[in-house]
DNA sequence: ATGGATTTGTCCGTATGTATG
DNA sequence: TCATACATACGGACAAATCCA
């Protein structure tokens, strides 16, 4: 609009001439439209390079010609187009190609449903109300002062190393994990944070074992990267130890804490039995836990990251659930015999660190303070009332004619449905009934050859009033009048 | 320290035991300095899922053993250690492995050159003396409400739609370049997004282009995703065409507004040319133009993407220079004809936005007030100034012994120096004298026969009053007494 | 709401290249 | 060849209007 991509340099138009027809062509065309302030004679010719006077004398032009008008101090500004009856020929003109820069409608596929749902019983929302906003405000303020200028200017590739101490602190008190800060890999998204794992680890055996079911975003990440994703059966204590022997890969994915999406939890003997692997086969394991800090009942899980010294484990954290997933700040702790690539890895490629260095420095600073263990503390009371209430409602409501699966921790429960109905039927039901809960046959990544019906009921984002009249309300809606 | 990864669930050694014998151990090594508050005791049984009883036995223990010390309604604190006179076998033993959580010194290798120079010519710093500061945090404070919950959630994995309205509005304007907002990604830095241009280009043919010299970061990204960098010449109006059409590339990575590091500019001619040459490949043009709005004399030169519409060019931008690297915006331009490819990524991998959602909010509404338009020119005309004291500085001191590259726009030019020294006397020559600049050998990535004696001076982050007795410094270490 | 800083239309002195006499 | 006039562009200066703390 402002910046004409075509300009006779030193050619014979004059300069004020050529802006002149460039900007009565913007209004006749309709892409100027009335009452539209023209930039300033200053500002437009700073944005163009020129002095001001050639601006001035394509302005006087068009006020001379009744395109714009001035309001002095104020600035110019487009007047209504001449009356069509007087002149057709603008008006037919200016009817097809007007109005090129409004907002054109998205082609974009919807990605989330977010559709309003009267009981929405997403798997993972969070519960923004007890977020500290002004405590947070006051942190980030004093993160953000002129005074810290340098703050502004890129961080540290690996992440900020005050922030990075506070993690180290913070998971070995919390979730048993054992390093030191050198070990810690902050960034912006889990994507990007696997994608460095894969790279890191490409070089050799590009296969990942992953949990079937389970959380699909190491199967597809990986294979963006070229990687082959198997899926490892699950059973009752977590995944078959016994599959990752007979097939030839070097990397597995877990979540020994709390599987996803069925909530068991991998007993130590089994944890040893999988670090055994990984040493035997001289490869990595993926500590996925990502909830780790949410259980509600009994004592919370330590890491198996920290189980034995020194173990190829690659711990994943971060602090979506914890605090904000809009802050965008995730981690991943690396074993000692991973850092040297990870080093070459920076090296060679210049590296930047994607998540935002100012929200490193409030998180950390919110860390020192102590307000991290507080807030968690208070968020797991939260939910804990959240997740009891909705196992109150689902016992009261469904009776034998469903069972929970995975509960004291996370963010859901899964529902098995003991009906005739089709999973497609219930769905649709549920969907009547102004209720979010979606199946759980989309985290297989082999599905077997019966699927169970199982739900999602996430407990984290719906409020504590809606839990129990929302399983009611689904409950006759699968099996009518109860 | 707290959470202890051993725990005996259920066997001989009573709870409060192995917790009392934890904690004795953890004083013992030194892991709890004196004065340290420990937990309190509702805190700690509440983390450990334990009844009171057995951590207040526990301190009971601790206390009546002298390790630790009460003081009433305030909490426990860790005592003095024992005299090691008295106890040697503490002593000795705590030696070697003591103070484990104390930060260890990084193994990681240097990646940034931090010292400390009197005289910085750093290539690309920023000056945030005119950061608006309160302006920014009170934007930020407003995105941060709780009324506006749902923004702490996982945004739109492609950016905010207003945001990106706002981004295509601006580019239009001040870059010439045309799009519509679903054509724009935002992600959190450059290696993320030219990852996912990797992703979306890397099924058939896996090569590219790159200027020769150049910016390393396009070879090494694309590199790190298997493809294969080719370096191709660089002519005196920028990358050369004939070497595109020689090799079997279908992709190529250019800088045609302002070209890095010698900031040549791509002459329309030529500009047409390289379109032509995608078109007729059926291939794709990365466009770099991350310093397009720091122009100080002459016109603006605008995108090469809007030269011809809808062609086959992906343009990379970011707020990193506009505003500042630690807000970690970034942003790309897709051609229509990728944006297919790009749905289907997102739908597959399950992409999350690695921008921060709070970050982009705020940039949004900043940009909607039209604040963006005011600092921009406010910080070009800052760049202005000390562009135009370092090339006079340079004219007044090195005279005829050296000669300026690439003027008139971003944020260094390069010097090259008529020196009989080899490169590295005058590097070491440099740091001696208390100035950073560094070579522009480092840009090549296939190095000609004979390397040109040529510096980066990066004028953007150093005081305007530095520059001048910077040169002089610089000068006289390099040619003596002037 | 109130004062100070910034922005804005307008006006003016000057410089340069070209055409004219 | 030289002086003059004109069109075009540059850089400031002024005072009112507007924005912002």
């Amino acid at each position: 609009m402002l910046l004409t991509p075509k300009w006779d340099e030193n050619g014979d138009e004059p300069q004020y001439v050529q802006l002149y027809t460039f900007m009565k062509n913007e209004i006749v065309a309709g892409r100027l439209t009335e009452q539209t302030r023209l930039p300033s004679v200053r500002k437009l010719a700073d944005l163009l390079g020129l002095s001001t006077t050639p601006v001035e004398m394509a302005y006087q032009q068009l006020l001379s010609e009744g395109f714009i008008q001035s309001r002095p101090r104020s600035g110019y500004f487009v007047e209504a187009l001449p009356d069509p009856e007087v002149k057709p020929g603008i008006a037919t003109n200016s009817e097809p190609g007007q109005h090129e820069s409004q907002p054109v409608p998205s082609k974009r596929p919807l990605l989330r449903d977010d559709k309003p749902y009267m009981y929405d019983f997403h798997m993972s929302q969070n519960d923004f109300s007890l977020f500290p906003y002004t405590m947070w405000r006051r942190l980030y303020n004093q993160t953000l002062r002129l005074e810290q200028q340098e703050d502004l200017f890129y961080g540290d590739p690996q992440g900020e190393p005050g922030f990075r101490q506070q993690i180290a602190d913070y998971l070995r008190r919390y979730r048993g994990v054992a390093c030191s800060p050198d070990q810690i890999v902050i960034g912006a998204d889990q994507f990007g944070l696997l994608s460095l794992v894969s790279l890191m680890l490409g070089t050799t055996h590009k296969h990942i074992g992953v949990e079937n079911p389970g959380y699909l975003l190491y199967a597809n990440t990986f294979r963006q990267h070229g990687y082959e994703a198997v899926p490892i059966s699950l059973e009752e204590d977590g995944i078959c130890i016994g599959e990752l022997y007979e097939i030839n890969i070097r990397l597995v994915a877990v979540s020994p804490s709390h599987q996803y999406p069925r909530g068991m939890i991998m007993p130590v003997s089994k944890r040893l039995q999988l670090l055994e692997w990984a040493q035997t086969v001289n490869g990595y394991i993926i500590e996925d836990d990502y909830d780790g800090e949410f259980r509600y009942h009994g004592r919370p899980i330590p890491s198996l990251q920290g189980l034995v010294p020194n173990s190829n484990v690659i711990y994943m954290g971060g602090f979506a659930q914890v605090m904000a997933p809009a802050l965008g700040v995730w981690y991943m702790v690396l074993p000692e015999t991973l850092l040297e690539v990870y080093y070459s890895l920076l090296r060679e490629t210049l590296l930047e660190q994607s998540s935002s260095r100012l929200h490193q420095r409030t998180l950390q600073a919110f860390m020192e303070k102590g307000l991290l263990e507080k807030h968690v503390r208070k968020m797991r009371n939260l939910y804990r009332k959240k997740h009891d209430a909705l196992l109150a409602a689902v016992q009261k409501h469904f009776g034998e004619r469903a069972s929970v699966i995975g509960k004291d921790a996370g963010f859901h429960v899964l529902l098995r449905v003991y009906s005739e109905r089709t999973e497609e039927e219930l769905k649709q039901l549920a969907i009547q009934a102004g209720v979010r809960t979606s199946s759980a046959s989309f985290t297989w990544l082999l599905p077997p050859d019966t699927l169970p019906k199982e739900f999602f009921l996430g407990f984290s984002g719906i409020s504590l009033e809606k839990i129990d009249p929302g399983i009611s309300v689904l409950c006759r809606a699968w099996f009518g009048d109860s």
